[in-house]
DNA sequence: TTTATATTGAGATATTGTATCAACACTACC
DNA sequence: GGTAGTGTTGATACAATATCTCAATATAAA
Protein backbone atom coordinates (compact mmCIF):
# COMPACT_ATOMS: atom_id res chain seq x y z
CA UNK A 1 0.00 0.00 0.00
CA UNK A 2 1.30 3.14 -1.32
CA UNK A 3 2.33 6.09 1.33
CA UNK A 4 -0.09 8.28 -0.09
CA UNK A 5 -3.03 5.89 0.84
CA UNK A 6 -2.00 5.85 4.05
CA UNK A 7 -2.17 9.46 4.53
CA UNK A 8 -5.91 9.63 3.60
CA UNK A 9 -7.68 12.02 5.28
CA UNK A 10 -11.07 12.41 6.43
CA UNK A 11 -12.24 15.43 5.26
CA UNK A 12 -14.98 17.16 7.59
CA UNK A 13 -18.13 18.87 7.17
CA UNK A 14 -18.34 22.51 6.95
CA UNK A 15 -20.50 24.16 9.69
CA UNK A 16 -23.39 26.26 8.85
CA UNK A 17 -21.84 29.46 9.67
CA UNK A 18 -18.88 28.59 7.87
CA UNK A 19 -20.55 28.21 4.64
CA UNK A 20 -22.30 31.04 5.01
CA UNK A 21 -19.52 33.07 5.82
CA UNK A 22 -18.06 31.49 2.19
CA UNK A 23 -21.76 32.92 0.54
CA UNK A 24 -21.00 36.38 1.51
CA UNK A 25 -17.36 36.14 0.81
CA UNK A 26 -18.78 35.25 -2.54
CA UNK A 27 -21.12 38.34 -3.00
CA UNK A 28 -24.57 36.60 -2.03
CA UNK A 29 -26.60 37.68 0.65
CA UNK A 30 -27.18 35.03 3.87
CA UNK A 31 -30.86 35.39 3.55
CA UNK A 32 -33.49 33.62 5.91
CA UNK A 33 -34.25 30.95 2.97
CA UNK A 34 -30.51 30.38 2.79
CA UNK A 35 -29.78 30.01 6.37
CA UNK A 36 -32.63 27.72 6.82
CA UNK A 37 -31.40 25.59 3.48
CA UNK A 38 -27.89 25.35 5.68
CA UNK A 39 -29.29 24.41 8.87
CA UNK A 40 -30.91 21.43 7.40
CA UNK A 41 -28.06 20.51 5.62
CA UNK A 42 -26.06 20.29 8.73
CA UNK A 43 -28.52 18.72 10.82
CA UNK A 44 -29.55 16.17 8.17
CA UNK A 45 -25.50 14.97 8.84
CA UNK A 46 -25.63 12.87 5.48
CA UNK A 47 -25.87 12.63 1.52
CA UNK A 48 -29.80 14.84 1.85
CA UNK A 49 -32.17 14.93 -1.11
CA UNK A 50 -33.89 18.11 -1.61
CA UNK A 51 -37.51 16.95 -0.83
CA UNK A 52 -35.43 15.55 2.98
CA UNK A 53 -34.38 19.59 3.40
CA UNK A 54 -38.14 20.42 2.84
CA UNK A 55 -39.14 18.02 4.63
CA UNK A 56 -36.81 18.43 8.03
CA UNK A 57 -37.85 22.36 7.41
CA UNK A 58 -41.62 21.87 7.70
CA UNK A 59 -41.42 20.49 10.43
CA UNK A 60 -39.62 23.26 12.43
CA UNK A 61 -42.45 25.37 10.58
CA UNK A 62 -39.86 27.67 8.83
CA UNK A 63 -39.94 26.19 5.38
CA UNK A 64 -39.02 28.44 2.11
CA UNK A 65 -40.97 28.12 -0.86
CA UNK A 66 -39.96 24.83 -2.53
CA UNK A 67 -37.90 26.86 -5.79
CA UNK A 68 -35.97 28.93 -3.14
CA UNK A 69 -34.57 24.69 -1.53
CA UNK A 70 -33.78 24.31 -5.17
CA UNK A 71 -32.02 27.68 -6.09
CA UNK A 72 -30.14 27.51 -2.88
CA UNK A 73 -28.71 24.01 -3.16
CA UNK A 74 -28.28 25.36 -7.19
CA UNK A 75 -26.48 28.17 -5.62
CA UNK A 76 -24.28 26.23 -3.50
CA UNK A 77 -23.20 23.31 -5.81
CA UNK A 78 -21.73 26.35 -8.16
CA UNK A 79 -20.36 27.79 -5.03
CA UNK A 80 -18.44 24.07 -4.51
CA UNK A 81 -19.78 23.96 -0.88
CA UNK A 82 -22.43 21.14 -2.01
CA UNK A 83 -21.76 18.89 -4.09
CA UNK A 84 -24.08 16.47 -6.25
CA UNK A 85 -23.62 12.25 -5.37
CA UNK A 86 -23.67 9.76 -8.26
CA UNK A 87 -25.45 6.59 -5.96
CA UNK A 88 -26.44 3.50 -7.45
CA UNK A 89 -30.08 3.89 -7.53
CA UNK A 90 -30.41 7.44 -8.60
CA UNK A 91 -28.06 11.04 -8.80
CA UNK A 92 -30.67 13.03 -6.69
CA UNK A 93 -28.61 13.62 -3.39
CA UNK A 94 -26.06 15.94 -2.19
CA UNK A 95 -23.63 16.35 0.38
CA UNK A 96 -21.67 19.17 2.05
CA UNK A 97 -18.27 19.16 0.19
CA UNK A 98 -16.27 20.92 -1.96
CA UNK A 99 -14.67 20.42 -5.31
CA UNK A 100 -12.81 17.45 -6.40
CA UNK A 101 -14.06 15.62 -2.92
CA UNK A 102 -15.19 11.55 -3.15
CA UNK A 103 -17.90 10.05 -0.75
CA UNK A 104 -18.05 6.82 0.88
CA UNK A 105 -21.77 6.38 1.71
CA UNK A 106 -24.10 3.63 3.35
CA UNK A 107 -26.51 2.41 0.87
CA UNK A 108 -28.70 1.34 4.47
CA UNK A 109 -28.61 4.99 6.72
CA UNK A 110 -26.87 7.27 3.97
CA UNK A 111 -23.83 8.30 6.56
CA UNK A 112 -21.24 9.38 4.31
CA UNK A 113 -17.28 10.31 4.63
CA UNK A 114 -15.51 12.44 2.02
CA UNK A 115 -11.96 12.12 1.14
CA UNK A 116 -10.29 13.72 -1.54
CA UNK A 117 -7.31 11.61 -1.97
CA UNK A 118 -8.69 9.10 -4.77
CA UNK A 119 -5.33 7.63 -5.84
CA UNK A 120 -6.27 7.57 -9.74
CA UNK A 121 -3.41 8.90 -11.12
CA UNK A 122 -1.49 5.65 -11.93
CA UNK A 123 -4.57 4.19 -13.93
CA UNK A 124 -5.31 8.21 -15.13
CA UNK A 125 -2.05 8.22 -16.64
CA UNK A 126 -2.02 4.18 -18.04
CA UNK A 127 -5.43 5.12 -19.57
CA UNK A 128 -4.06 8.36 -21.37
CA UNK A 129 -1.40 6.38 -23.18
CA UNK A 130 -3.22 3.66 -24.03
CA UNK A 131 -6.05 5.95 -25.32
CA UNK A 132 -4.83 9.06 -26.55
CA UNK A 133 -7.28 10.33 -24.67
CA UNK A 134 -6.26 13.21 -22.36
CA UNK A 135 -8.53 13.21 -19.41
CA UNK A 136 -8.98 16.02 -16.76
CA UNK A 137 -11.97 15.25 -14.49
CA UNK A 138 -13.61 11.89 -13.06
CA UNK A 139 -16.13 10.68 -11.12
CA UNK A 140 -15.55 8.77 -8.15
CA UNK A 141 -18.30 7.26 -5.58
CA UNK A 142 -18.01 4.36 -3.14
CA UNK A 143 -20.77 2.44 -1.73
CA UNK A 144 -21.04 -0.06 1.20
CA UNK A 145 -22.41 -0.34 4.98
CA UNK A 146 -21.09 1.58 7.99
CA UNK A 147 -20.52 0.92 11.53
CA UNK A 148 -23.69 1.66 12.85
CA UNK A 149 -25.38 -0.14 10.27
CA UNK A 150 -23.56 -3.17 10.44
CA UNK A 151 -23.58 -3.57 13.94
CA UNK A 152 -27.36 -4.18 13.82
CA UNK B 1 3.18 1.62 -12.51
CA UNK B 2 1.91 -1.99 -11.18
CA UNK B 3 1.77 -4.72 -13.40
CA UNK B 4 -2.12 -4.93 -13.03
CA UNK B 5 -2.29 -1.64 -14.74
CA UNK B 6 -0.17 -2.45 -17.79
CA UNK B 7 -2.36 -4.49 -18.60
CA UNK B 8 -5.28 -2.85 -18.73
CA UNK B 9 -7.59 -3.69 -21.64
CA UNK B 10 -10.82 -1.75 -23.15
CA UNK B 11 -14.03 -3.37 -23.39
CA UNK B 12 -15.56 -3.99 -26.83
CA UNK B 13 -18.47 -3.29 -26.71
CA UNK B 14 -21.30 -6.31 -27.65
CA UNK B 15 -22.47 -6.17 -31.62
CA UNK B 16 -26.21 -5.74 -31.88
CA UNK B 17 -27.03 -9.94 -32.54
CA UNK B 18 -25.13 -10.82 -29.23
CA UNK B 19 -27.15 -8.70 -27.35
CA UNK B 20 -30.67 -10.15 -28.88
CA UNK B 21 -29.23 -13.26 -27.65
CA UNK B 22 -28.51 -12.92 -24.01
CA UNK B 23 -31.91 -11.02 -24.24
CA UNK B 24 -33.50 -13.94 -25.43
CA UNK B 25 -31.05 -16.72 -22.89
CA UNK B 26 -32.71 -14.20 -20.04
CA UNK B 27 -36.10 -15.03 -20.98
CA UNK B 28 -37.46 -11.92 -22.84
CA UNK B 29 -38.66 -11.78 -26.25
CA UNK B 30 -36.37 -10.14 -29.26
CA UNK B 31 -38.82 -8.26 -30.60
CA UNK B 32 -38.54 -5.29 -33.05
CA UNK B 33 -38.87 -2.25 -30.80
CA UNK B 34 -36.23 -4.62 -28.23
CA UNK B 35 -34.17 -4.75 -31.53
CA UNK B 36 -34.23 -1.03 -32.83
CA UNK B 37 -33.23 0.03 -29.66
CA UNK B 38 -30.56 -2.19 -29.63
CA UNK B 39 -29.84 -1.21 -33.66
CA UNK B 40 -29.82 2.22 -32.57
CA UNK B 41 -27.37 2.01 -29.30
CA UNK B 42 -24.54 0.24 -31.34
CA UNK B 43 -24.91 2.45 -34.33
CA UNK B 44 -24.37 5.73 -32.27
CA UNK B 45 -21.05 4.22 -30.98
CA UNK B 46 -20.71 6.46 -27.97
CA UNK B 47 -22.64 7.29 -24.55
CA UNK B 48 -26.32 8.04 -25.59
CA UNK B 49 -29.52 9.73 -24.39
CA UNK B 50 -32.86 7.86 -24.67
CA UNK B 51 -33.67 11.00 -26.88
CA UNK B 52 -30.85 10.04 -28.99
CA UNK B 53 -31.54 6.54 -29.50
CA UNK B 54 -35.71 8.04 -30.38
CA UNK B 55 -34.41 10.56 -32.65
CA UNK B 56 -31.97 7.78 -34.45
CA UNK B 57 -34.98 5.60 -34.88
CA UNK B 58 -37.35 8.70 -36.18
CA UNK B 59 -34.80 9.48 -39.10
CA UNK B 60 -35.35 5.47 -39.97
CA UNK B 61 -39.18 5.73 -39.91
CA UNK B 62 -38.65 3.12 -37.49
CA UNK B 63 -39.38 4.36 -33.83
CA UNK B 64 -41.28 2.33 -31.21
CA UNK B 65 -43.34 4.04 -28.75
CA UNK B 66 -41.00 6.57 -26.71
CA UNK B 67 -42.22 4.08 -23.58
CA UNK B 68 -40.57 0.83 -24.81
CA UNK B 69 -37.53 2.62 -25.34
CA UNK B 70 -37.23 3.80 -22.15
CA UNK B 71 -38.81 -0.09 -21.23
CA UNK B 72 -35.29 -1.48 -22.80
CA UNK B 73 -33.43 0.51 -21.79
CA UNK B 74 -34.12 -0.09 -18.43
CA UNK B 75 -34.30 -3.54 -18.95
CA UNK B 76 -31.27 -4.06 -20.72
CA UNK B 77 -29.66 -2.23 -17.56
CA UNK B 78 -31.30 -4.39 -15.32
CA UNK B 79 -29.56 -7.69 -17.35
CA UNK B 80 -26.42 -5.39 -17.52
CA UNK B 81 -26.44 -5.17 -21.03
CA UNK B 82 -26.70 -1.40 -20.88
CA UNK B 83 -25.34 0.76 -18.32
CA UNK B 84 -25.79 4.23 -16.84
CA UNK B 85 -23.19 6.83 -17.35
CA UNK B 86 -22.73 9.12 -14.85
CA UNK B 87 -21.70 12.91 -16.08
CA UNK B 88 -20.34 15.89 -15.23
CA UNK B 89 -23.43 17.53 -16.50
CA UNK B 90 -25.98 15.14 -15.98
CA UNK B 91 -26.94 11.20 -15.22
CA UNK B 92 -29.08 10.54 -18.33
CA UNK B 93 -26.79 8.90 -20.74
CA UNK B 94 -26.31 4.95 -21.56
CA UNK B 95 -23.68 3.18 -22.59
CA UNK B 96 -23.38 -0.86 -24.08
CA UNK B 97 -21.41 -2.39 -21.31
CA UNK B 98 -21.76 -4.93 -18.37
CA UNK B 99 -21.63 -4.74 -14.91
CA UNK B 100 -18.74 -3.67 -13.59
CA UNK B 101 -17.52 -1.72 -16.28
CA UNK B 102 -16.31 1.81 -16.12
CA UNK B 103 -15.74 4.80 -18.90
CA UNK B 104 -13.46 7.05 -20.44
CA UNK B 105 -15.70 9.74 -22.12
CA UNK B 106 -15.17 12.79 -24.39
CA UNK B 107 -16.59 15.73 -22.99
CA UNK B 108 -16.49 16.92 -26.92
CA UNK B 109 -18.30 14.11 -28.58
CA UNK B 110 -19.20 11.11 -25.99
CA UNK B 111 -17.19 8.87 -27.63
CA UNK B 112 -16.39 6.44 -25.28
CA UNK B 113 -13.82 3.64 -24.03
CA UNK B 114 -14.51 0.78 -21.27
CA UNK B 115 -12.38 -0.82 -19.01
CA UNK B 116 -12.96 -2.83 -15.61
CA UNK B 117 -9.90 -2.90 -14.34
CA UNK B 118 -9.80 0.06 -11.74
CA UNK B 119 -7.29 -0.50 -9.33
CA UNK B 120 -8.98 0.17 -6.49
CA UNK B 121 -8.94 -2.18 -4.29
CA UNK B 122 -6.18 -0.37 -2.14
CA UNK B 123 -8.16 2.63 -1.84
CA UNK B 124 -10.84 0.63 -0.77
CA UNK B 125 -9.19 -1.78 1.62
CA UNK B 126 -7.76 1.84 3.21
CA UNK B 127 -10.61 3.13 3.43
CA UNK B 128 -12.01 0.16 5.34
CA UNK B 129 -9.28 0.15 7.36
CA UNK B 130 -9.79 4.07 8.56
CA UNK B 131 -13.87 4.43 8.31
CA UNK B 132 -15.13 0.71 9.96
CA UNK B 133 -17.47 1.01 6.67
CA UNK B 134 -17.52 -2.38 4.40
CA UNK B 135 -17.44 -1.75 1.15
CA UNK B 136 -19.18 -3.93 -2.00
CA UNK B 137 -19.58 -1.32 -4.71
CA UNK B 138 -18.27 1.80 -6.52
CA UNK B 139 -18.80 4.49 -9.32
CA UNK B 140 -15.55 5.61 -11.00
CA UNK B 141 -16.36 7.53 -14.42
CA UNK B 142 -12.92 9.47 -16.37
CA UNK B 143 -14.22 12.49 -18.52
CA UNK B 144 -11.73 14.06 -21.15
CA UNK B 145 -11.24 14.90 -24.65
CA UNK B 146 -10.39 11.96 -27.15
CA UNK B 147 -7.90 12.24 -29.77
CA UNK B 148 -9.99 12.92 -32.59
CA UNK B 149 -11.15 16.09 -30.51
CA UNK B 150 -8.19 16.74 -29.96
CA UNK B 151 -6.43 17.09 -33.12
CA UNK B 152 -9.44 20.12 -34.51
C1' DT C 1 -57.78 -23.33 -32.35
C1' DT C 2 -57.91 -21.85 -27.89
C1' DT C 3 -55.82 -20.06 -23.98
C1' DA C 4 -52.44 -17.79 -21.37
C1' DT C 5 -48.72 -14.69 -21.24
C1' DA C 6 -45.70 -11.05 -22.80
C1' DT C 7 -45.32 -6.82 -25.01
C1' DT C 8 -46.74 -2.53 -27.04
C1' DG C 9 -48.39 2.23 -27.52
C1' DA C 10 -50.97 6.17 -25.95
C1' DG C 11 -51.71 8.95 -22.46
C1' DA C 12 -51.72 10.00 -17.54
C1' DT C 13 -48.81 10.53 -13.83
C1' DA C 14 -44.52 11.13 -11.02
C1' DT C 15 -40.11 13.22 -9.94
C1' DT C 16 -36.67 16.55 -10.28
C1' DG C 17 -35.76 20.31 -11.42
C1' DT C 18 -35.72 25.43 -14.14
C1' DA C 19 -38.04 29.81 -15.97
C1' DT C 20 -41.07 33.64 -15.30
C1' DC C 21 -42.72 37.38 -12.95
C1' DA C 22 -44.85 40.27 -9.53
C1' DA C 23 -43.94 41.45 -4.76
C1' DC C 24 -40.56 42.46 -1.45
C1' DA C 25 -36.08 43.89 0.71
C1' DC C 26 -32.04 46.09 0.79
C1' DT C 27 -28.59 49.63 -0.76
C1' DA C 28 -26.96 53.85 -2.55
C1' DC C 29 -27.73 58.07 -3.93
C1' DC C 30 -30.36 62.52 -4.09
C1' DG D 1 -36.91 60.83 4.06
C1' DG D 2 -37.76 59.64 -0.86
C1' DT D 3 -36.17 57.23 -5.18
C1' DA D 4 -33.92 54.12 -8.22
C1' DG D 5 -31.42 49.99 -8.89
C1' DT D 6 -30.39 45.42 -7.53
C1' DG D 7 -30.96 40.92 -5.41
C1' DT D 8 -34.14 37.61 -3.47
C1' DT D 9 -38.45 35.30 -2.76
C1' DG D 10 -42.55 32.50 -3.59
C1' DA D 11 -46.22 30.97 -6.57
C1' DT D 12 -46.90 29.08 -10.65
C1' DA D 13 -45.92 27.48 -15.18
C1' DC D 14 -43.03 24.78 -17.65
C1' DA D 15 -39.47 21.27 -18.91
C1' DA D 16 -36.97 16.81 -19.00
C1' DT D 17 -36.70 12.21 -17.62
C1' DA D 18 -38.98 8.32 -16.51
C1' DT D 19 -42.77 5.21 -14.85
C1' DC D 20 -47.66 3.66 -14.54
C1' DT D 21 -52.16 2.22 -16.44
C1' DC D 22 -54.71 -0.17 -19.42
C1' DA D 23 -56.76 -1.66 -23.67
C1' DA D 24 -55.04 -3.67 -27.88
C1' DT D 25 -51.85 -6.75 -29.98
C1' DA D 26 -48.47 -10.29 -30.69
C1' DT D 27 -46.54 -14.51 -29.32
C1' DA D 28 -46.22 -19.07 -27.36
C1' DA D 29 -48.20 -23.07 -25.34
C1' DA D 30 -51.65 -26.46 -24.94
ZN1 LIG E 1 -25.35 3.22 7.70
ZN1 LIG F 1 -24.91 10.20 -11.54
ZN1 LIG G 1 -14.22 13.40 -28.78
ZN1 LIG H 1 -14.12 -0.63 -10.57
Amino acid sequence: MSRLLKQQQALLPAPAHELAAQMAEAGYKVTQPRLAVLRAAVALDKAFTVHELEQWLLQRNESPGIASIFRTVKLLCDLELFQRIHGLEDCHRYSISGGHAHHLICVSCGALKSFDNCGLRDLITTLEQQTGYHINDHVLELFGRCPRCLAV
